[in-house]
DNA sequence: GAAAATCAGGAAACCGGTTGCCTTGAGAAC
DNA sequence: GTTCTCAAGGCAACCGGTTTCCTGATTTTC
């Protein structure tokens, strides 16, 4: 049987320094060590060197829980992700986290999976932690109840929304990037735009969807066919590019509500024979590296700054924390990325050559 | 300008009650109160009730900070992702969190980035917070240097491993999937093999086509050429297909490195005019679901099963921490999940349905 | 009915820092 | 030489809990 691993035993880094271990070393008193190490008090030069030396040599951190004591500040954060961590929380979290660090604040990650009593555990934990602020996050769009109501520290909502207006939400602007898609389109000459896209009860698709009828309406055209409501897959694409396919109507263009589908479109587009960007040009929305790349070609598409939409609602947590709260819906604008699949064509151009 | 929230106008909930709160409504002393809900000492049972309702109506949670500084126990671990945060590492960190959370501990999420200097600056926030334990993870399976020497608080390893072998790390056992592929495709009867995967200075695509080889070995066989190492990228799968058509030998089966490799074969394959699975039967690794359920037609794959491997470190490091270390590489093993690129043919076959 | 045992709950030390206040001693001013 | 001033640093309260020890009251025992 090993030895235990205790307290004693550990060696010289085993327990953590104390400042009363850095007070002996240096033969001052606790307070004048605290002093010392803070800049604080009235002391000697030589001193105050002798405290940090022996701060040094001791490697001593002070003991978080003993400042939050004194401070009534943690310096920490809580982050709930109201659906299961994906895709979409993990740019939020690391933009968040990068804000946060900054601050030299600590995050608590807090996976609720959908489950309104995990969430509900969470929170109470994340209050009883004493975290000065929380950010909840989640892979919708849509407006939620609230987490809590009045509740002792700042909430910041990001990428998701409260219904409560006066809270604070930190959204991208779906519809902007809508309108963006289809202005490059336009832009492009194309004028029979088709949309194909997610689930008509899911908040994102139906935004995109109207925001894009609306801005094709603002300049005398229409959509060809009515918006394509399926579900955020590739099959979903392929599928529906059969049923654009098969209708009288012709196009020159599909902007779609997500990477996914977009793949699934140029494959099939490929597939019937139709060349895009040259018959058929193509927007997708996500920006999604994995997809957006690897499709052929490479997609054109909507990045909704997720990462930055993160640092924002960090930045704004810290604001509220520092009693600077800035209530309400702040909507961060949407980035067109530019690929070959609304690239001008270069005709006649040869197959390219497959880049490794 | 909006009123500024202070502790001292935030209503009833604003200031989180204390014990000596509960303890003035109650009419007992703090230490009674304690007690009494702690279930300690020798209490009346009304004084018990009374304390407890009195609790209840302030709605207390005990300050955390505090009770860390009592017991030296903060009932958090920190988690540290040495590259960013991404797709290996989220069911990894949901695993984990799982067994964390059912012990009542709290997770620090430290995002590294690849920065060995924000590693250390991480390290020594986690130290002073004086978490329990921590988990470090990352992108490789490759063993790395430690993240410290001599740490007061127990660490594991999970999917990377540490290069001290007195370390405790949790680690997939690649070789062992990379086997399992080949008996299925063996098992299938296909005996012309070849192997398309990442850069052959990556880890995981050494030791996964090592294994591979090996096994094909035991066999009496071998490889259709060398292991094709490339890039981890449908690009290099659908180039990695087009060098493998153009040789001389036959193949009637492709095991990949990866689903997106894979997925860049099997395209690639379709182009060519090659049945998947009549003509050539394809294996990939990750089952990524994105990947290996978006694949025409879905992929068989190996599963790491990362999340069980997230549960097991943090149940290794609740171990540890309750001073009952496990020290050395614990092997956890791959599973292979059967999909349709390895479906037994069923001809003559229409084209199937696309299912929506 | 007095001594002993038991019970209920209060007082205070403690965890590890910070900070306001007080003491000490040295040098300056007279 | 005596008082004043100020720098230097010690002392102790405090943050919010837990826990040990102790006191006072009640009950038990003979």
């Amino acid at each position: 049987m090993p030895p235990r691993k205790t307290k004693e035993n550990a060696g010289s880094s085993g327990r953590p320094a104390t400042i009363s271990d850095v007070a002996r070393l240096a033969g001052v008193s606790v307070g004048t060590a605290s002093k010392a190490l803070n800049g604080r008090g009235s002391l000697r030069d030589e001193t105050r060197r002798r405290v940090r030396s022996a701060a040094d040599e001791l490697g001593f951190q002070p003991n978080t829980a003993a400042l939050t004591l004194n401070s009534g500040r943690t310096y920490t954060v809580g982050m709930i992700t109201t659906d299961t961590i994906g895709r979409f929380s993990i740019p939020l979290m690391t933009g968040a986290e990068d804000s946060l660090g900054a601050g030299r604040m600590s995050v608590f990650l807090c996976d609720a999976r959908d489950d309104p009593i995990r969430e509900q555990y969470y929170l109470r934990t994340l209050l009883s932690r004493r975290v000065d602020g929380i950010i909840v996050t989640g892979r919708r769009t849509q407006a939620r109840a609230p987490i809590g109501v009045d509740l002792p520290v700042p909430v910041v909502y990001a990428f998701i929304s409260s219904t409560n207006p006066d809270d604070c939400s930190v959204v991208p602007d779906e519809a902007g990037g809508a309108r963006k898609a289809v202005d490059h389109l336009l832009a492009l000459g194309r004028r029979r735009i088709a949309h194909v896209t997610g689930p008509e009860h899911h908040h994102s698709a139906a935004v995109r969807a109207s925001a894009a009828v609306d801005r094709l309406a603002a300049s005398g055209l229409g959509l060809v066919g009515a918006p394509l409501f399926g579900e955020w897959s590739e099959a979903w694409g392929r599928q529906a590019t059969g049923i654009l396919l098969g209708a009288d109507e012709e196009f020159d263009a599909v902007f779609c509500g997500s990477d996914q589908i977009a793949r699934g479109v140029a494959d099939a587009l490929r597939a019937a024979g139709r060349r895009v960007p040259d018959d058929v040009a193509l927007v997708g929305f996500d920006n999604w590296d994995v997809m957006a790349l690897a499709c052929q070609p490479p997609l054109t598409s909507i990045d909704m700054e997720l990462e930055g939409l993160g640092r924002t609602a960090a930045d704004l947590l810290l604001a509220a924390i520092n009693g600077e709260p800035a209530p309400g819906r702040h909507v961060s604008p949407c980035r067109l990325v530019l690929r070959e699949s609304t690239a001008v064509a270069v005709r006649p151009g040869p197959t390219r050559v497959e880049r490794v």
